[in-house]
DNA sequence: CAAGTCGAAATTTTT
DNA sequence: TTTCGACTTG
């Protein structure tokens, strides 16, 4: 075929796509076509006649690698098939799944998602008797989390005197030893967390000089997407494979690395400068994607970040609209405004919904969109958030799932040993744990001979249930997973639990699990899929995310919604960010270091630069947060967008700006009111107390009566008269807006004015 | 000893 | 608003 590069691609661009032997770095601003690099490059291999089965691609997303297999099949054909191509942890899961009797797991082994790591971590917790105040199990896993990342194994960690001061400095002196206890407990139950697929990889590596040797030989060319985003594991993991051939390229951008919180290091490409000297570096400066004023905002965002390679991006693109900024008295009138917006900009300018994204920084955020969106009868998907497989009745048969595939999986064996109800409650099963303990056996192995270590009765209703999943291990064994999973579902008595549930609820659960199921059948007849047991379906699914399976169900024209951070590498004709408050965006736990802040603000960089068209930003003055409404600031990345770009047209009515006229850098602020739907009901935002941000709760053990007191919820009020009865006190106070309260001092919140 | 009830804490982002 | 855990009851 011969393909002219030269014609389909810019000078910089072609280059990249011609340099294939040795190792090189892409170095990609925002929507310079980088995946149009990547995916021409490959297809150049493959025109060079080398073998698809030799070519490893790892991109950051499995839709990202679905979609780039897709483009270079257009191109190369149906070879594109047998490309490498996947996530670091899709990829090396397969290998550690052929490679797993070398370091001691089963070839079955299950994937820990992170709740049951947290799960398990709460446990040993627990079991160590460790105070929970110093001992959160979110922060436990991500410093053990942190540790895999950068390799550090358990005995290094326990005899590592400066990560020993680090922990004793934090009052934290366990750390160690609960490392050792998880990576015991995973090990024992045949599991790998996320961290460990990509750990145990450099562990296989590092031990097995020659399976490592058959890889490199198998992938002589190596390419890394999202290079900016990859860790010291994975970095070492792409060095060790490319060792002999050195065909590695890396693709990257570092103003869009916005994964550090996951141990993502920048410094990876420093180093990828210093291990490859004869390095060629190309750097893609054109922004094919978006106007100028979007181009040239993002660039005036982003130059206020100290750390940052110099990289000029540039569009040729028309100028384009001014960026909008809407300011909103409340999250929901916030969702109000966009949604009205979306509507209109649709009708005016005879677009789809799927030109639309909103765009936010938690996932909690989608509530009040959802809302106001639904009002207006307007289409849209939620990309992330509750996954599919996050529920927990699909959490539940998957955990039976697992339990047939792998006996020794302790959580999957907590969810479901009492579930449906069979009587064996919290003590047997701690019992159990114990014996299991004590004669150094896996919970399975007291599990199934239950009756061995505890009086008949007890052990009854385990042995029973040991043998249900001895009996599933048999079909599965001999059926397809559809055929497996399908008896396990009926046979546990899942289906009637959940069908003899005739709640709303119970209907959608019921739902849900036949919707598994057909997702399993769907699995099992896909003619490409060569494995199809039930082992090969559950490993699947553990690396599947959300925006991986909505993408299969895209029906009609629908708004998108996501964090930013799954919007990375994707692109919308007109994108709102929304939510552009202090302590939200930037995030509350983020403002407290520069490097934090700077993480932020290339989050922040990369919202914008997901924007084709049109851009959009919006604050609300006040915020729902845990059911009581909250004040907010506007955020200080507002005040960091180059002003000549940001448009006020709208700046109608002399909303209630608690900042005050003339404190914006703009001049002043707009607020936009809705004319489709009736304004909001002025009654409750006029008289509803809304705390301040930063309120702060006093010492109450010195209150008197007669005091001017403070409430986040109630507001202002004056204490009456007080109470201690059997040592707590209570308090009797006037609200100025709610009347008398009684209210106990050790529970309630109180400011003393 | 297990099942149900009630209260309190918690939300950053993801493979 | 939801979810998890402690407490109480059967």
């Amino acid at each position: 075929m011969g393909l002219d590069y030269h014609a389909l691609l810019n000078p910089s661009q072609a280059a990249a796509v011609m340099q294939i032997e040795g190792p090189c770095m892409i170095i990609a601003g925002a929507g310079s076509g980088k995946t149009r690099v990547l995916t021409y490059r490959i297809a150049n291999l493959l025109e060079q006649q080398v073998n698809p089965f030799n070519i490893l691609a790892l991109t950051f997303t499995n839709k990202a690698a679905k979609e780039m297999r897709a483009r270079i099949e257009k191109v190369v054909g149906p070879e594109a098939k047998n490309l490498w191509m996947g996530t670091f942890h899709s990829v090396f899961a397969r290998i550690l799944r052929s490679e797993a009797d070398k370091i001691g797991y089963p070839r079955s082994f299950t994937i820990y998602d992170t709740q049951d790591s947290k799960t398990l971590i709460g446990q040993i917790l627990k079991e160590l008797e460790l105070d929970d105040k110093m001992y959160k199990p979110n922060m436990v896993l991500s410093r053990i989390s942190g540790a895999k990342n950068k390799l550090i194994s358990v005995q290094q960690y326990l005899q590592d005197p400066v990560i020993k001061q680090d922990d004793e400095a934090a009052m934290r002196p366990k750390l160690g030893v609960i490392y050792q206890q998880y990576a015991n407990r995973c090990f024992k139950a045949g599991a790998m967390d996320f961290d460990d697929l990509l750990y145990q990889t450099n562990v296989l590596f590092k031990d097995h000089p020659d399976v490592l040797n058959k890889y490199q030989n198998m992938f002589k060319y190596v390419m890394v997407d999202e290079y900016q985003d990859t860790n010291y594991s994975q970095y070492l993991i792409a060095r060790k494979l490319a060792a002999k051939e050195r065909n590695i390229c890396v693709v990257g951008d570092d103003a869009q690395s916005i994964y550090a919180f996951r141990g993502a290091d920048i410094q990876n490409i420093l180093n990828f400068e210093k291990d490859y000297p004869e390095l060629q570096v190309f750097k893609l400066e054109q922004n094919y994607r978006s106007t100028q004023n979007i181009v040239k905002a993002a660039n005036s965002v982003i130059k206020n970040n100290q750390a940052q390679l110099r990289k000029d991006v540039f569009s040729d693109n028309e100028e384009g609209p001014l960026i909008e900024v809407f300011k909103a008295s409340s999250d929901n009138e916030e969702g109000k405004l966009v949604a009205q917006s979306i509507y209109e900009d649709k009708m005016n300018q005879h677009l789809s919904y799927d030109n639309f994204a909103i765009l936010y920084r938690t996932n909690a955020q989608s509530r009040s969109m959802e809302e106001s969106l639904r009002k207006l009868g307007i289409k849209y998907k939620i990309v992330g958030g509750l996954s599919f497989y996050q529920r927990k009745e699909i959490k539940d048969l998957v955990a039976y799932l697992r339990l047939t595939v792998n006996p020794n999986d302790e959580q999957a064996l907590r969810r479901v040993i009492n579930y449906p109800k069979r009587g064996i409650g919290d003590t047997t099963l701690a019992k159990l744990i114990n014996a299991a303990e004590e004669a150094n056996h896996t919970i399975w192995e007291v599990v199934s001979n239950a009756d061995k270590f505890l009086p008949t009765r007890t052990a009854n209703p385990i042995v029973d249930f040991a043998e249900k999943i001895k009996a599933y291990t048999t079909v599965a064994a001999k059926e397809d997973a559809f055929e497996a999973a399908k008896f396990i579902a009926k046979n546990s008595g899942m289906i009637e639990e959940l069908y003899s549930d005739k709640s709303i609820e119970g209907l959608s659960r019921y739902e849900n699990i036949q919707e598994l199921l057909n997702g399993i059948k769907a699995f099992v007849e896909d003619p490409e899929r060569e494995d199809k047991t039930l082992g090969s379906f559950l490993q699947d699914i553990a690396l599947v995310t959300d925006s991986d399976l909505k993408d299969a169900a895209q029906e009609g024209e629908q708004v998108t919604m996501m964090t930013i951070h799954s919007a990375k590498g994707l692109e919308f004709r007109n994108v709102y960010i929304v939510g552009l408050e202090e302590n939200l965006f930037p995030s509350q736990m983020m403002i407290t270091s520069r490097a934090d802040l700077e993480e932020e603000r290339r989050l922040f960089y990369v919202a914008i630069t997901r924007a084709e068209k049109k851009l959009t930003l919006s604050y609300a003055t006040s915020r729902y947060q845990w059911g009581n409404l909250r004040s907010c600031e506007k955020s200080r990345f507002l005040d960091e967008i180059d002003p000549k770009y940001v448009d006020f047209k709208f700046s109608a009515g002399p909303g209630p700006d608690r900042a005050g006229p003339g404190e914006s850098p703009f001049g002043h602020v707009f607020e936009r009111r809705s004319n489709l739907v009736p304004a909001p009901a002025r009654k409750l935002a006029a008289t509803k107390y809304v705390a301040p941000a930063d309120f702060v709760p006093s010492d109450t053990s010195k209150l008197e009566a007669g005091q001017r007191v403070e409430h986040p919820k109630f507001g202002f009020g004056k204490v009456t008269s007080l109470e201690t009865v059997q040592g707590s006190t209570k308090a009797i106070i006037q609200f100025e807006e709610v009347g008398e309260k009684t209210l106990l001092l050790s529970f309630a919140k109180l400011r003393v004015h």
